[in-house]
RNA sequence: GGGCCUAUAGCUCAGUUGGUUAGAGCGCACCCCUGAUAAGGGUGAGGUCGAUAGUUCGACUCUAUCUAGGCCCA
């Protein structure tokens, strides 16, 4: 025997297994699971095969650590890009890199392995590296899987494979070819102790003793011709230096353009210091007060001599704007050997790289007086040399901050060495990059600026660098003359060696055996070479990737559509693959550009371990899963900098939790259903399930055109509003009595299916790019009610339908929805008066103008739904102003029916169900009759 | 110090070519509901648009300077 019949059980609640608890930390591994048994990435791509392809490339993170929040942020953005473009049709391999060469592998090495690797054996060193990267490769792919992120994860390119160590190799020959690879001097840190070049990140700088001197420099010029109160008398610029070992390379005296310079007599001679240091500089070396007998700017005096205070030689006066006033006397010692800024000043005025010291830290023979003393021990010979011939004023001590080298904690020198560069404005490369740059589009639109400055002003590119973990620069040394054998056509035979064995041969292999065989010095003949020992600077490696990931991949048409990295990469890979394109293609490899901001705290500051205000994905991932990560990654404006912390991520969890309840709500009215037998056509609609639509439709437009302009945040902004507002608040509420107490196969349910359906069924293809994992959740429900595709990823992007959009009516409800704001403000009043509670328990009496009360009868026996109220009576009345009716509310009459819990006068007449009102009697007759 | 960028309610974002009392959602406070229930609904209070000076009849919107922050250089 069946259940009796009961009224309260014969609404249409909602049902589904859709939980409303997401439990993503537990779900997505599963999701993840199901994605790889189905083999979705090759799917999608299949979907597509032939079709118009879209390329974003890979810029390739660091294979060293985990992965922070800047680089999920990344290969998040890179996700929304990639799965848009699918849903779009477009074939969208996405072929992840890592950058695996370089010096921070190579320093982690030593430290794990011990110093004593240096003595180790090269290829048993770049082994240890190479097992390292693979590890982190590893990691960082679990990491990047775990984002939800597809893509062809089992054949990554690596910068260490051997195809793609050829790549490099053989993009270097472009070069060679194009004639632009040069030899030449640049100053590097260099530790004489370990007689080791050391990296900018290798150098620690601790306190150390120094001497600090000021030297007069005698003019040689005649400098009354700029300033001509000092005629006939002696006249010394004055340096102040805390390194006289690096005097006998003194070049130049560097003055600031703009400050103010004066001549001062003092005795009988005339010194010149910049006046901001006047006093400070009579004070330090205890000078009598002199007179002042002219006062003029930096810039007056650029190209006066003066001779050097102990070597017959010149040293001229240029202007550089790094010269500050913080100590010395505004006239800088530049020796071009011995310092960064003193290198570029020297360029700038076509001065030599002068650097008498060998790699022990020995002065050269260049050196008169102490060839072959370490030069921190000649200091003190060359400072008393000084004083013994009257150029030194002064000579102290001073105790500052000095760089050191990491390994052995020695002080360091600044060295010049001989490093290889690819020339920037021969052959127009400079100014082919900067076409290029012109052509591609920059997002946002000031990238242009920005790398356009970079690229115009660049010095050369330094391509060399003395390390192991790399791919060596394929030229090679006569062993018997010393000449330089550059060669287009040997770089590409051994690069043909690399494609097979990697660059390891170029270790492994005597110069013999990677020479083509016969080859022979161009200079003398000799037919013996020794091998360069240096390798290429790693922005090189990572530079030519689109050139590697594309050259073996037909599928990979050249150039590529996007690059997408932070706006650190404007100096770093957009420029390096840039100008490395131009080497081997003649072209930029992107047609498009995409920056994103940094990653900062709450506070908008940079995270730190010293500021203790990081977050890790890792930590977000496993207290609120990947899902919540992506969602405020499409929260966010990331083409600025974004912020995170625990109150965002916790507000990102709440509008989760209303996006994902409204799929369940949606899902949950549509149990039963079925869209092919049971859905109305869009004529057939009542009007608020037509409107339902029609905002849906401006949501699909809106956002489709969000989605093309890389807009997501707009997406999600407006699809929880969507969410909140237009569905929970409004069209939901509103459509509860029709859903629950409408017989379940009427056309009025059936209408409103049809609208949820439909909303459903777009929404989450809408979301499937930013929320994979809840979107394929829905989906996975939605997919026994329908024929669709085994996954959301592999159904097309949803459009809107130019039948829902309606313009008049979009109108008309506005209006509508404008006086039922002003309802629920006279509910609420009859609420806190304590007249009523639900709203149902109300009947509303409106007094509209004439035009408001027309537009109202309209929807005469619908308003009581929209409202959510009992009843509603309306009257014309004169003193009332349109879309301001009067609203009054008061207790609706009868009682409340069981079932739909209407009030209604009628309650109690019928005598086979006396708590049901009359709206309900039919539906529960009609069930009764059944049961 | 240089190049580029940012600064609108507690949070995340809108603010079109300068034009009436600066918007949204969320959060918050108070209330209602208990048939989306670790849900749902309503009402309400929040901003001298980083600061200062200027251009203008009028500036969140233009200019300059400053402050705070970011990336990249030096």
């Amino acid at each position: 025997m069946d259940k009796p019949f009961s009224v309260k059980d014969s609404v249409n609640l909602p049902r589904t297994d859709f939980k409303m608890q997401a439990n993503l930390v537990q779900n997505e591994p599963k999701m993840l699971q199901f994605w790889e048994s189905i083999g979705l990435y090759e799917q999608i791509l299949r979907k597509n095969e032939g079709r118009p392809p879209y390329i974003l490339h890979d810029g390739p993170p660091y294979a060293n650590g985990n992965i922070h929040l800047g680089t999920a942020l990344n290969k998040v953005l890179k996700d929304f890009v990639v799965k848009y473009k699918s849903m779009k049709g477009f074939y969208s391999p996405y072929i992840p890199g890592w950058d695996c060469h370089g010096l921070p592998i190579e320093k982690r090495m030593e430290t794990e392995l011990g110093f004593g690797s240096k003595q180790m054996d090269i290829l048993e060193f770049r082994q240890h590296c190479r097992r390292y990267a693979e590890k982190y490769v590893g990691i960082q792919r679990e990491q990047f899987k775990r984002l939800g992120v597809f893509g062809d994860w089992a054949n990554p390119y690596l910068t260490m494979s051997h195809s793609y160590e050829s790549t490099i190799a053989r993009v270097f020959g472009d070069f060679v070819k194009m004639g632009n690879v040069y030899r030449g001097a640049k100053p590097v840190f260099w530790c004489i102790s370990c007689q080791t070049a050391l990296a900018e990140a290798e150098v620690e700088y601790d306190d150390h003793e120094s001497p600090s001197v000021y030297v007069k420099f005698p003019a040689k010029s005649d400098f009354s011709r700029v300033i001509p109160e000092v005629a006939g008398k002696p006249l010394s610029v004055v340096i102040w230096t805390t390194t006289p070992w690096t005097l006998p390379a003194n070049l130049a005296i560097a003055l600031h353009p703009d400050y103010d310079y004066v001549a001062v007599e003092i005795g009988d001679e005339v010194l010149v210091v910049a006046e901001g240091l006047l006093s400070f500089f009579l004070q330090d070396t205890g000078l009598a007060q002199g007179v002042v007998l002219a006062q003029v700017k930096g810039a007056v005096l650029e190209g006066q001599i003066c001779r050097h205070p102990f070597i017959d030689r010149d040293s001229v006066l240029v202007l550089a704007d790094y010269v500050t006033l913080e100590q010395g006397t505004g006239c800088v010692h530049t020796a071009p050997g011995h310092g960064q800024e003193d290198y570029v000043t020297g360029q700038r005025y076509g001065l030599p790289v002068l650097c008498p010291v060998d790699n022990e830290g020995r002065f050269t023979d260049e050196v008169p007086h102490w060839n072959g003393m370490e030069v921190f021990a000649a200091n003190e010979p060359i400072v008393e040399h000084l004083r013994r011939n009257g150029s030194l004023i002064r000579a102290t001590a001073i105790s500052h901050s000095y760089p050191h080298c990491w390994r052995c904690h020695k002080p360091i020198v600044f060295r010049s060495t001989k490093q290889w560069f690819i020339a920037l404005d021969l052959n127009d490369l400079r100014a082919k990059a900067l076409e290029e740059i012109k052509r591609a589009k920059w997002y946002p639109e000031w990238g242009e600026t920005r790398i356009t400055n970079m690229v115009a002003n660049r010095p050369d590119w330094c391509i060399s660098r003395q390390r192991s973990w790399g791919v060596p620069i394929t030229v090679f040394y006569c062993s018997k003359c010393d000449g330089v054998l550059m060669d287009a056509e040997v770089v590409a035979h051994v690069a043909g060696i690399f494609e097979h064995e990697g660059a390891d041969a170029w270790y492994r292999r005597g110069s013999t055996e990677l020479l083509p065989p016969g080859t022979a010095c161009p200079q003398c003949g000799h037919t013996e070479f020794d091998k360069e020992y240096d390798i290429l600077d790693v922005w090189f490696d990572s530079g030519v990737s689109y050139e590697a990931t594309s050259r073996n991949r037909p599928e990979l048409p050249w150039p590529s559509d996007m690059y997408l990295e932070g706006g650190d990469q404007y100096r770093g890979w957009f420029h390096s693959s840039l100008l490395a394109s131009l080497g081997c293609r003649d072209t930029a490899p992107y047609r498009e550009v995409l920056t994103h901001g940094w990653v900062l705290d709450k506070d908008g500051l940079a995270m730190s371990k010293s500021r203790g205000n990081v977050i890790e994905p890792e930590t977000v991932i496993k207290q609120s899963g990947a899902e919540i990560l992506r969602l405020w990654v499409g929260s966010v404006e990331y083409r600025e900098d974004v912020r995170i912390s625990d109150e965002i991520l916790s507000r990102l969890r709440e509008a989760y939790r209303k996006i994902r309840n409204t799929l369940r709500f949606l899902l949950g009215n549509l149990a039963g259903f079925n869209p092919a037998r049971d859905a109305l056509d869009a004529a057939a609609l009542l009007e608020i399930d037509h409107w339902a639509l029609a905002r849906l439709h401006q949501l699909l437009a809106r956002c489709g055109q969000a989605y093309d302009r890389y807009d997501f945040h707009i997406i999600y902004h407006s699809v929880y509003q969507f969410c909140s507002v237009d569905l929970s608040a409004v069209y939901f509420d509103i459509l509860k009595d029709r859903l629950y107490t409408a017989a379940a196969d009427s056309p009025e349910r059936r209408s409103a299916q049809t609208a949820l359906w439909t909303i459903l069924h777009h929404l989450v293809r809408l979301l499937a790019p930013l929320i994979p994992f809840t979107s394929e959740e829905a989906w996975q429900h939605m997919r026994p009610m329908a024929d669709l595709p085994e996954s959301v990823h592999l159904a097309d992007f949803p459009v809107p339908k130019a039948a829902w959009l309606d313009e008049r009516l979009l109108a008309k409800w506005d209006r509508v929805l404008a006086i039922r704001e002003l309802v629920s403000k006279a509910l609420e009043t009859a609420r806190q008066e304590g007249r009523i509670g639900n709203s149902l328990e109300a009947r509303v009496s409106l007094g509209a103008s004439h035009d408001d009360t027309a537009f109202l009868s309209d929807l005469a026996g619908e308003l009581r739904y929209i409202f959510i109220v009992s009843g509603v009576t309306f009257t014309e009345r004169p003193g009332a102003g349109d879309g301001q009716p009067e609203v009054t509310v008061d207790k609706a009459p009868g009682a409340k029916c069981e079932r739909c819990w209407n009030y209604s006068e009628r309650v109690g007449t019928f005598d086979d169900f006396p708590t049901v009102c009359e709206r309900c009697i039919p539906v529960v007759r009609a069930l009764a009759g059944k049961a």
